[in-house]
DNA sequence: TTGAAAGCGCTAACAC
DNA sequence: GTGTTAGCGCTTTCAA
């Protein structure tokens, strides 16, 4: 920039005015300092920049895999953008050591919040970091220790939604196998469909699948729901793996029983038969996420929200079978 | 960090030292400052750091969007890290205007290099930053008007594999969809398909439909493949987008004519028959460019190289499905 | 082993 | 309209 001030033969500041879009410079002086500044192939230090100014327009977000289709993440990102602020994405890989190394690296990049799928038990450590200024959103499940705004989806209700399209058609014998019940979203769906069950007045024992997502795991569990006279006519799978999971290990007997996956996925609709499932609004939840943030932004003391996202149910054929 | 050094009555140097680890602090010291950076929550700021001691050890990575799946930025994160280096992504969504947003964005945060897979036509733009000591590295596609690093799939050679395979099964009438001759990839794969036919002594006319991704044309040069008598016994679509239009347009006939898709993906072997692929070598290009990149940093006057990554065909049902 | 001063590239605040 | 000065938070250089 002092190199550029000097060719133009101008002072610092007025360089720095025409790089920032000030009016207040004169054509001719502008016209020259821009000649320079591309002979020169000058490029601000956006570093500089925000260390001088205060705000980045930066937002972090720690999510699972910056590398794997996430439509929250590609909500978020597009919806922050119409915002004006800029989107930098880490992987946290589930692990609650990297989720504490990408929040820490974002804070020491000074960004203006986080937008965090959080993992770690105890989120005890960002206090600090809340308490001087950084916002915080949490999204798919609530952060522990620590009171931040917050953007789920209706787990209990989308559960709601399968047993009872199951129900609806006539099967009594569901089962359910899913994530493991330490995992937030593990604990909520497995709980809502047990709920569902005695509700419905059906035995729960037995019928309810709930542990780590692993091939053998959930092989033996299909086993055993599919087993005897008394084996299940219907069966909800409580995320994306287990479901694929679950149709590779029915092999060709996919289609023999009636199937709804919790989550959505691109090519759902090409299985024979289409897969049905319970969709989450991720959309919706990316730009709730935003909104919260910006909230927040503009007004550090209000007090923190949990919004609730709908799910819906997408009829394909898997989850129409008859019992 | 003023505040840190007073908290703990020594000079602003000292806790320099005892936050970089700097083992020439007295230990009482050190612990004396230890215990007032935790009271005071202080967290070093990465920017003004980098501002003052010069390099970043961080790689930008310019792909086409951050939130889909994408083994390549997988491995580029994951061999990047081995290495001590910071991996952040940004999305160009296949847009020119945006992958020069994305990439001067990078240039502003003085990162060491970028990683970078090309839509724009010309990349002339990147030679100064090239000539400032940017290292740049192309995956995918070549960049075009600059001289940089590449990492590129045998696009020929997989569409031999392909034709190969179909044609050692006894398929003479074979056919091909992909993407617009525009893009590179679609160029490559769409010219060593034709050069396939004349090789095998087959007629080109009317066979290789190159064009854009859009379920409408795509339909209408399926239609037109399958036409008549003279109709294609089998199909090589040319990437993955292509593959599952294909497989949607041809709904309960998909089975009934051999294909092979060019692209491998995680639920290819649920559909009934499982697809044949044409896979990349998706975690070598990553890790290829890591390399070429960290090459590039220490040696800045090397040879530009570019490096072919060979595919592989994956057997699974839908290509082997006689004439 | 520790400290004081200079300065990385930029903008805020105030002169002129 | 334009220039001057100070300082963002840190590391580097050199002196004690």
């Amino acid at each position: 920039m002092v190199d550029v001030a000097r060719e133009a033969g101008v002072a610092l500041r007025t360089v720095s005015r025409v790089v920032n879009g000030d009016a207040t410079v004169g054509d001719e002086l502008a016209a020259r300092i821009r000649t320079a500044i591309d002979r020169l192939g000058y490029r601000p230090d956006v570093r500089a920049r925000q260390l001088r100014s205060g705000r980045t327009g930066t937002i972090g977000a720690a999510v699972r895999h910056i590398a794997d289709a996430h439509p929250v993440l590609r909500a978020v990102d597009e919806t922050a953008r119409e915002a004006g602020l800029t989107v930098v994405a880490m992987s946290t890989e589930d692990d609650p050591e990297r989720e504490r190394e990408a929040v820490m690296s974002m804070c020491g990049r000074r960004m203006d919040g986080i937008v965090i799928e959080p993992i770690a038990d105890g989120h005890q450590y960002l206090q600090p970091e809340i308490d001087n200024g950084l916002a915080v959103v949490a999204f798919d499940r609530p952060a522990t220790g620590v009171e931040v705004d917050t953007v789920l989806s209706d787990n209990r209700g989308g559960i709601r939604q399968a047993f009872a399209h199951l129900a609806a058609q006539g099967h009594r014998r569901i089962g359910y196998i899913g994530d493991d019940e330490r995992i937030y979203t593990g604990h909520e769906r497995a709980a809502a469909f047990r709920h569902c069950l005695r509700e419905a007045g059906l035995p729960v024992e037995g019928r309810v699948h709930p542990g780590p997502i692993d091939d053998r795991r959930i092989g033996a569990a299909l086993e055993s729901l599919r087993r005897g006279p008394e084996g299940v006519t219907a069966l909800v799978t409580g995320n994306f793996s287990t479901t694929v999971a679950v149709i590779r290990a029915l092999g060709p007997d996919f289609g023999s029983l009636a199937l709804v996956g919790f989550d959505d996925f691109g090519l759902a609709d090409l299985l024979r038969p289409g897969l049905t499932v319970v969709a989450q609004g991720e959309r919706e939840i990316g730009r709730t996420a935003i909104e919260l943030f910006r909230a927040r932004l503009a007004e550090p003391a209000r007090p923190v929200r949990t919004v609730i996202v709908t799910t819906s149910l997408i009829v394909r054929g898997s989850g129409e079978i008859a019992p």
